[in-house]
Order: C-alpha cells, then sequence, then structure tokens
DNA sequence: GCTTGACCTTATAGTAACTAGAAGGTTCAT
DNA sequence: ATGAACCTTCTAGTTACTATAAGGTCAAGC
C-alpha cells in the first residue's frame, strides 16, 4: 500500500500521515525501490486509533503514550485510565471558561439593541468592565 | 510612559503589546529620542480593551474590527452585536464538541477497572470500536 | 566618572499541529 | 510516449504569542 490508499483508508490525510512520522509519532515506514513509503494493514489500524484519540482531544504526545501503551498489552489499565482522567479535567475546565465567555458574551448583547444608533453597549462593557465580573450594567 | 509602565497598568505583557504592534492591531507608538516607545493613559484604555476582547475569544482580527467600532461612535450597534452572535455561536459549537468528548472519554472510563491488569477498554475503545458505542468488552 | 541593574531596542526562532506550495521523480494506462 | 495521478523532500505559512540573544539607555549610588 502507498501513502495515499492508507490515507484513505485511515481518514489521516498524507500529509499528516508524514507529519507524524516526522515527529516519531509512528514508526517510519519501508520504503519502496522508489523510495515510496509502504505500509500494511496494520498501520491502518493504528492511523485509526491515533485519529480517534486525536479527536477526543488527547496531544499528539499523549497519543504517543496511549500507542505505547496500546502496543505493550502487559501495561496496566491504571495509567491509561489516568490519561484518560486528566483529559476530562481538561475538557471541565474548558468547558467552564467558554460557559463564562458565553454569559458575559450574552449578557453583554441583552442590553445591545443592535439598531443604526451608534451606541453600543458591548464595547462599552469591554472598555470599561472585566470579563470576570461583568457588573451589571443595566438599571 | 515606557511600555513597561503601560504593561503594569494594562495587564498585556510588553511583549505582546510590541506583537500587537507587529501585527497592526494597535498603532505604533510615537517614541522617545532614544527609540523607546512612548504611551499615554490613553494606550492603558486600549490595551484593557483588547484584553478583554481576547479574553472572551475574539480572534486578535476580531478585536482589530471591534477597536475600530469602538473608535468610529457613529457605526451602528448592529455590527457589533453581529460580532458577538457569531463568537456565542463558536462557542456553542466548541461547547458541543467538548461535551461529547467528554461522554466519550467517561463512558469508555466507566468499564475500565483501573488496576494493573493489562487489558484495557479504553484503549480497546480507541482502537476497535467507535467512540459512542463501545461493546461492553469485560464480564 | 563609572558601574550596576533595570529597562528598552531589534531580530530570530520556538511553540502545537498541521496545511499548502514548489520542484521534481514514479507508475500506469492509453 | 505522454499525461494523469501519484509519490518524494523541503520550505514556509497558520495563530497568538513567548523566549532568547545581543545590544543600547537610564537613574542611582559610590
Amino acid at each position: 500500500m502507498n501513502i495515499g490508499t492508507v490515507a484513505r483508508q485511515s481518514g489521516v490525510p498524507s500529509k499528516t500521515i508524514r507529519y507524524y512520522e516526522s515527529v516519531g509519532l509512528i514508526d517510519p515506514a519501508d520504503r519502496s525501490s522508489a523510495g515510496y513509503r509502504v505500509y500494511g494493514r496494520h498501520d491502518v489500524e493504528t492511523l485509526r486509533f491515533v485519529q480517534r484519540a486525536r479527536s477526543l482531544g488527547f496531544s499528539v504526545d499523549e497519543v504517543g503514550n496511549l500507542l505505547a501503551l496500546w502496543r505493550d498489552r502487559s501495561r496496566s489499565s491504571g495509567e491509561v485510565k489516568t490519561l484518560a482522567r486528566h483529559r476530562v479535567a481538561d475538557i471541565d475546565r474548558k468547558m467552564a471558561e467558554l460557559a463564562e465567555m458565553r454569559d458575559t458574551l450574552l449578557h453583554l448583547m441583552e442590553h445591545c439593541h443592535g439598531d443604526e444608533r451608534p451606541d453600543c453597549p458591548i464595547l462599552q462593557g469591554l472598555a470599561g468592565r472585566t470579563a470576570t465580573e461583568p457588573t451589571v450594567l443595566e438599571s
């Protein structure tokens, strides 16, 4: 299999596969006589694994760990669970942050008539109050 | 005021201020005879505005628009509200994505004993099953 | 007058995780 | 044998900074 084929079968673009190889996430592929990278069915699985882990927000580095754990079946499952727990904590942090942004924005928007009049409470909010304690603008 | 002073007063690091200038987000500062950047109180306000907008997740480019809108008081508030609405939509998208990651991860973790035993449902879930329906592996 | 330390300047490169493009070689079907 | 589709490497661009290097400036103290 050439790189394009694995790319199609795994869903990971060829450029990304080369990139993963270059940063050491996946092992360097064997080469054909012409220098083309050659892959087997197993590589498709690996790449799918990588893709799923990435889509769950694991960093490329973390995926590297996960991959090592996956390959070494004698390793404990505790390590993996810890990694997953960290990820969930990251997600929680990020979600809280986004929720706060959203609230602030909505709060600001509530008082904006959004028409042709030039004065805008959103801009005034950005100019004067902190994002974390959006002092009551109305009343 | 030198850059360090504005940095302290606005909360935006000097390096970041120079960066903002270099990418055209803020106007180039006047220079002292020695070539130092010189700022006034108004610049502190501008920088604070920028910082708040960035903390609400507006991109540097968007902050540029917001800044233009802020400076031009004759502009309608509708444009600003539209920008804010887009931001909220972005946030909603991102939150939904994170929520899905979180669910999948939690689902996978539920079946992981997390001890010394080597088999790990999380890895198996990443490897084979779609994240959303991780077939029961233990039992 | 001179040194010390804090401050300032520019330019370059590094971060994460790719993505795009250039310039060129290979394979295969017609 | 020619053209399309594929492959190769290398370089640079993306976002929003942050870090480092190498050097100039300023105010205070001795």
